[in-house]
DNA sequence: TATTAAAAGATAATAATTATCCTTTAAGTT
DNA sequence: AACTTAAAGGATAATTATTATCTTTTAATA
């Protein structure tokens, strides 16, 4: 019993191979969309459903066990939920990195311009990664 | 001709009957998704193939002359291309707002603890407007 | 080990998006 | 103002993405 047993449950998710194998997936790429996740699960199940990945990934996005980040211009990739960061891109090989960015004064700015009550934010920068300038 | 002709045919793209009116229908609603678009236009144009719709929205994309909005847990939602600004969302009531917002010193921030030389930013904020509070 | 609700797999159904093909038309050209 | 033509529209087929349904299997608990 590793140690995402243990944290599935936490979440109400039976710790079946299947969701134990899309959580180590997700940990490994840190962010993977749901066509490379089936293509990363079908080499360890066979014969796995394409409906048990949407399945499986609607029920943790349900239960806070991971997340969606929509990316413009690219099929949305899901990551494990932890604290708020930010995500920067590479336009020319694409490499997702998380950031974390303080971002408190551009929110007590917004909330004071807009008068909403700012609860979350999305930040996606882009541009191109060291090695690919 | 009203102004909008001028402006498409300045993205190479013909001035149409429907392309003026999805253009006035991205202009007076701010923000729209491809459903919303497609009953408005149904409106004017009462046999409308959402073809159309399709088709001209990925090419007004491609002319940069509207942009994709991607929010968190919502469909996608079409824009007139403006200079660049922010967005924020009431999870109560649904609204989209635009918000010009300051990202400056948080985009040297992150360029210098990533080493990229960022092009972009995308930033989503949400929580309850005003009213729904 | 037995029980059972939940999950997996197969696959049908639906929704979203794109492609094809034929007709119409915007925007130049005469 | 009529002529020409590449591009756009409409109808609809095809493809892709996602969800629903149903039967079998299994994780979790007793
Ligand atoms: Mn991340
Ligand atoms: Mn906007
Ligand atoms: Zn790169
Ligand atoms: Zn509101």
């Amino acid at each position: 019993m590793n140690n995402y047993t243990e944290i599935l449950r936490q979440h109400n998710l039976k710790a079946t191979p299947q969701r134990l194998e899309i959580t180590n997936a997700l940990y490994t790429s840190g962010h993977i969309s749901i066509e490379n996740l089936y293509d990363v699960m079908l080499k360890k199940f066979n014969s796995i459903s394409l409906a048990t990945i949407y399945k499986n990934i609607n029920l943790m996005l349900e239960a806070s066990f991971i997340q969606e980040v929509k990316i413009p211009n690219e099929k949305s990739v899901y990551e494990l939920t932890k604290e708020t960061h930010s995500h920067i891109i590479c336009d020319s090989c694409g490499e997702i990195r998380d950031i974390e960015l303080n971002l408190d004064s551009v929110i007590s700015n917004a909330a004071q311009s807009s008068n909403y009550n700012i609860k979350k934010s999305a930040l996606i920068l882009s541009g191109t990664c060291k090695n690919c300038q």
